[in-house]
DNA sequence: CGTTATAGTGCTAGCACTATAACGGTGCCCTAGT
């Protein structure tokens, strides 16, 4: 199909009169028959790639999704493209509605499904005898970060692929270093020679980098922010409880419309709280790392970290949330010294000691004690995948080494007096130039006078006083 | 690992101190099949 072609057919499909960056190029690849991975920026529109590829090429298209929430929003807005023929099978489904939509899986053009509904025997099988025109994997970098310990159905798609007569496959993702891109193509069984990369920059110009060394201090700070500044925004957080905690405290000690949002939350409330933020009729979420995926808000004007990440690869999908729009917005992350205990202790929560894998490799199975253990799991995984207990071993030095290079990143960031995105970048393995203006805070002290809040907002008279010294602090008046 | 919450100790019988325990993230899926 030429470019004239396409063009038509995203106007059909999408209304859009012309591509934006990568888009043709990871469709072209595609429909030459080559398997793609995708990366292009957090908001550029991925979705458009795999939906237009999908349609140029007629026939199935699948698409592994990681989070219900994902496909329910990604189907709904194909429905009110006008595309009738798309589902989203998982377990929202009653077992008659998941029948009726296997046995006649043909009739669909798009289907929407999470990895562990994939890999049912019966699920599988039914799509065996499908041809499958396209294979998406979208947010593909949850492979390699969620894959072991965590969802390790990720980990298989490679042997579903393979099942399914290695159908034509595209994985997207905003956010994967060289190792991580590698990881991929390796889970998923990609050949070189069949694989194309559409890589572009992962930078976002539009958020402006600013880290803060606090000394018990953030809640006041983050008060004055979101008083401060544009929003709406978010605030991540490393714990429930402290996100619960600054939620009532803002809710207490301001005016603003604020919510919490993490794993814990009912989901009724998650649907309510996300479709609030999206309506605009709430000005800060307070959330972890269970909110924002594939939420599409154009208008989220910072994001604030009240923890440090754990790793480069979450901050820039976590502040990639914001500046949609592409105008200005702002990314604050607030780090006191000890800070890194919660990921450090997280981290190595979830993998196992080389005592319980050796204890598995001998004992050739769990251990009944661990049997509800997720280190075990990692453990049974190597044995059962046939790694010798060297390997095994290796593994985890790797990892944990590989976690311990990723928080000491991190710390560097906050500390570096050398731009930040220059820094952030070359994580990435990517070189650019720093930019002195609305770059980052090492390139501009002043950075956070770009972004006040046009109107008045309605303070509380202690909130003001405190407000006016942080201020003539921070901007060194 | 270090902070915070709770329980326990001891002379100041209600408060100050110390010892111990708890906490710290992310989500699919599961009843019924040829």
């Amino acid at each position: 199909m030429d470019t004239n072609e396409l063009t038509n057919l995203l106007s059909e499909k999408f209304q859009f009169a012309s591509f934006r960056l990568g888009q043709e190029e990871a469709i072209q690849e595609t429909l030459k028959g080559n398997d793609t991975l995708v990366l292009l920026p957090t908001g550029s529109g991925k979705s458009v790639c795999y939906q237009m590829a999908g349609y140029a090429l007629g026939g199935l298209t699948v698409i592994v999704s990681p989070l219900l929430s994902l496909m329910h929003d990604q189907v709904e807005k194909m429905k009110q493209q006008g595309e009738k023929r798309v589902v989203a099978l998982n377990s929202m489904l009653t077992y008659q509605e998941k029948t009726a939509i296997l046995k006649r899986l043909s009739a669909y053009q798009f289907i929407f499904i999470s990895p562990e509904m994939l890999l049912q025997e019966n699920v599988l099988r039914k799509f065996r005898q499908e041809n499958i025109s396209l294979f998406v994997i979208d947010e593909a970098h949850c492979i390699s970060q969620w894959g072991i310990d965590f969802r390790p159905e990720y980990l298989s798609l490679g042997t579903v692929r393979s099942k399914l007569g290695f159908p034509t496959t595209m994985a997207l993702t905003a956010t994967a270093t060289e190792a991580i891109q590698q990881d991929i193509k390796t889970v998923l069984g990609m050949k070189k020679e069949t694989t194309s990369e559409i890589v572009y920059s992962m930078d976002r110009p539009e958020i402006e980098l600013m880290t803060e060394i606090c000394q018990r201090d953030k809640d006041e700070r983050i008060i004055n922010y979101v008083n401060y500044l544009q929003k709406p925004g978010i605030i991540y957080f490393s714990s429930k409880k402290m996100a619960q905690s600054v939620s009532k405290m803002l809710k207490d000690k301001t005016d603003l419309a604020v919510e919490v949002y993490h794993a814990d939350v009912p989901s009724e409330d998650k649907v309510k709280i996300q479709q609030q933020f999206l309506d605009d009729e709430l000005q800060v979420i307070c959330a972890t790392s269970a909110f924002g995926m594939g939420v599409d808000k154009q208008n989220i004007r910072f994001v604030i970290h009240y923890h440090l990440p754990a790793n480069p690869e979450s901050y820039l999908q976590e502040i990639g949330r914001c500046a949609r729009d592409g105008k200005a917005s702002l990314a604050i992350l607030l780090y006191e010294p000890g800070d890194e205990r919660i990921p450090l202790y997280l981290q190595a929560d979830n993998f196992p000691s080389k005592e319980i894998i050796h204890q598995i490799y001998m004992e050739r199975k769990i251990p009944h004690a661990l049997i509800e253990n997720v280190q075990a799991q990692v453990g049974w995984y190597y044995f059962s995948n046939h790694f010798t207990l060297e390997e095994a071993y290796d593994r985890v030095d790797q990892y944990s080494e590989t976690k311990q290079q990723q928080l000491q990143f991190m710390l560097d960031f906050i500390r570096t007096a050398d731009c930040k995105r220059k820094t952030l970048l070359a994580y990435f393995d990517e070189t650019i130039k720093s930019n002195s203006n609305g770059c980052c805070s090492s390139c501009n002290e002043q950075l956070i006078a770009h972004f006040k809040e046009t109107k008045m907002v309605k303070s509380k008279a202690t909130v003001n006083e405190n407000w006016q010294f942080v201020m003539k602090k921070l901007l060194k008046l």
